[in-house]
DNA sequence: TTGGGTCATGAATCCGGCA
DNA sequence: TTGCCGGATTCATGACCCA
């Protein structure tokens, strides 16, 4: 018996999310900002539009993407501190009309990504311990269950919240593959030692000491460092405090550290990283500073006017450019 | 606009996950033990058929259900150790046609454990972050998105595995409330406080100042010792050690801390206390030691040879007796 | 240069007040 | 009655100053 599919369905649930896709030009094309090397890209405008620009010009060129969406939290957000006296309030809206709507935005996102994954990339969707479960039901459909390859924790630290509960301190990350027939992009990272291990065995290699028999004896270190034990799917990052200098006043924003993990573990130098969702731009600034290529893209002033500073910030000024397929013919032809 | 259900469909869902419930009388009546003083109860044979039995005796009695499935891993465990010395091989079978088959056998059991539930209670899930998923989203309809309380990520400690992935190292709990408007059971517990926050403010508890203009000042500490931070839902507890005291033999053994949190926060003294999956007894042999009552079951000579040695260990020796019911009206015989 | 003390302020949740 | 808004709660943490 070959398995039976577990589907979410809702009414008026869509046969295909990449209908109105890549086909269909729209009357609001999003704005092109890129680097003079041409090693970074902004686009302004409906990240739908954008995606549906990029599966166009060159699927399959993504090594890596990042997606951050809104978490379905029924808020409108606003900006903070510098960012919010310059009189961008507004950051983005977060109000759905249902789940579902939620959802299916999120899933013709998702489908056009996946297009531009190239068969060693892989995606990774940050979401909230109250969606995580509905976004890994609709991946497992649209990548393949098969293709899954880690649910990881995001641990922070925060001020207490008052409730007969214990005290939400997690966020979810939804890593898929695009081909788990492919070997894909993997850089091991470490982490420490536990506590216990450091106080029986130092920081040095241990080795199991097996008899001629096969027996195991008992264990022993070598000399070598301990580069620590492999990193584990729970992460204990903090959150981008207050007064902390990375802080842009964009909302909800992601600490670099977190991304750098991501970056650094799943894409190479020189691969192309994407983002949907820019926000306060986080992963393309680390991209950047790790030597990778970036994509990102944003609907609205606010997100547009942080991205820009901070790149500007890192030596990755953002100009306002000819299309992609344009900026290829230039560069071209002042290549010949 | 009506928010427009999520739900999970696969091919032959039944209508009704209760049907060939309570009011079937079943062949094979499950064999009941007892303690003599009737404050812990175990059932050998299929839970299903147990719990039936329960909801029809003493629908409501419950304050806490602790729920660990099979994982739907499609393997056959074993016992280890002494256990398997003793002749018991087999613990249980966790292979099913496909994941439908395994979810509708759950959800089977949960739409008892939730008639068993008293309005106050809560139910806690233990699955693997492979199928969490689809468990929280077939609980959020079965109990009501609205009585989801948490998604607790159980983080430990385990060697590493040779993978080009993060290593897995964490579990899931899922709890539900019966009722998110009746006042719940609900004891706090704290952890330490940061590292940083001890630097900086020392124990005592901190409060912000404010003028009287209401404009946020500085903050300053009070004379008042923090009892540390409200419990998180992030739990870093080691597994049972291979050689640890605590270990019976019994496969995929939760540790006692692990039921510990879970038992102290959530049920007070004299509760009732219920685990439809009893596997090795942690949960019985957790809730005997924190002075609740414990029901408990399981399919199986391993189970109930591991139980019943657990429990006499603390005092808890059980008895074949007589059916609930007939136990009641002895009982009653006695008291007059 | 380093390290300790001081400062500023976000965030989730509950609760009370008011419409 | 219900629903929204503002106030209170009180850890966490990088930046800054100064010795």
């Amino acid at each position: 018996m070959t398995p039976r599919p577990l589907r979410l369905s809702w009414s008026d649930r869509p046969v295909d999310f990449s209908a109105s896709g890549p086909g269909v030009v729209r009357a609001e094309r999003p704005r092109r900002f890129a680097t003079q090397d041409g090693r970074g890209e902004f686009y302004e405008g409906d990240n739908l539009a954008s995606l549906d620009e990029l599966v166009r010009a060159r699927p399959g060129s993504v090594s890596l993407a990042y997606m951050d969406p809104p978490f379905d939290t029924g808020r409108v957000f606003e900006t903070q501190g510098r960012l919010a006296e310059s009189g961008v309030s507004v950051a983005y809206d977060d109000r759905w009309s249902d789940r579902a709507a939620w959802l299916e935005a999120l899933a013709e996102r998702l489908v056009r990504v996946r297009e531009l994954l190239a068969p060693h990339g892989s995606v990774v969707v940050h979401v909230d311990p109250r969606t995580s479960h509905y976004v890994k039901v609709l991946m497992d459909e649209l990548f393949g269950e098969e293709n899954f390859a880690s649910e990881i924790v995001w641990r922070y630290r925060r001020w207490p919240a008052k409730t007969r509960n214990f005290q939400r301190v997690h966020d979810v990350m939804l890593r898929y593959r695009k081909d788990a027939r492919v070997e894909g992009r993997w850089n091991p990272l470490y982490e420490d030692l536990a506590p216990s291990t450091k106080a029986t065995w130092g920081t040095r290699k241990q080795r199991a000491v097996v008899d001629a028999g096969g027996k195991r004896l008992r264990s022993t270190t070598l000399e070598e460092e301990s580069k620590g034990v492999p990193m584990g799917d729970v992460w204990d990052i903090g959150v981008v405090a207050p007064v902390a200098k990375e802080r842009t006043g964009y909302p909800s924003q992601k600490p670099e550290a977190l991304l750098s993990r991501i970056v650094t573990s799943l894409s190479n130098e020189g691969d192309w990283v994407l983002d949907p969702y820019a926000g306060s731009g986080t992963t393309a600034a680390v991209a950047w500073k790790l030597g990778r290529r970036f994509v990102t893209m944003d609907l609205g002033e606010a997100s547009r006017a942080v991205v820009h500073e901070r790149l500007a910030g890192i030596g990755a000024t953002l100009f306002e450019g000819e299309s992609y397929e344009k900026s290829q013919q230039t560069r071209k032809i002042a290549a010949a």
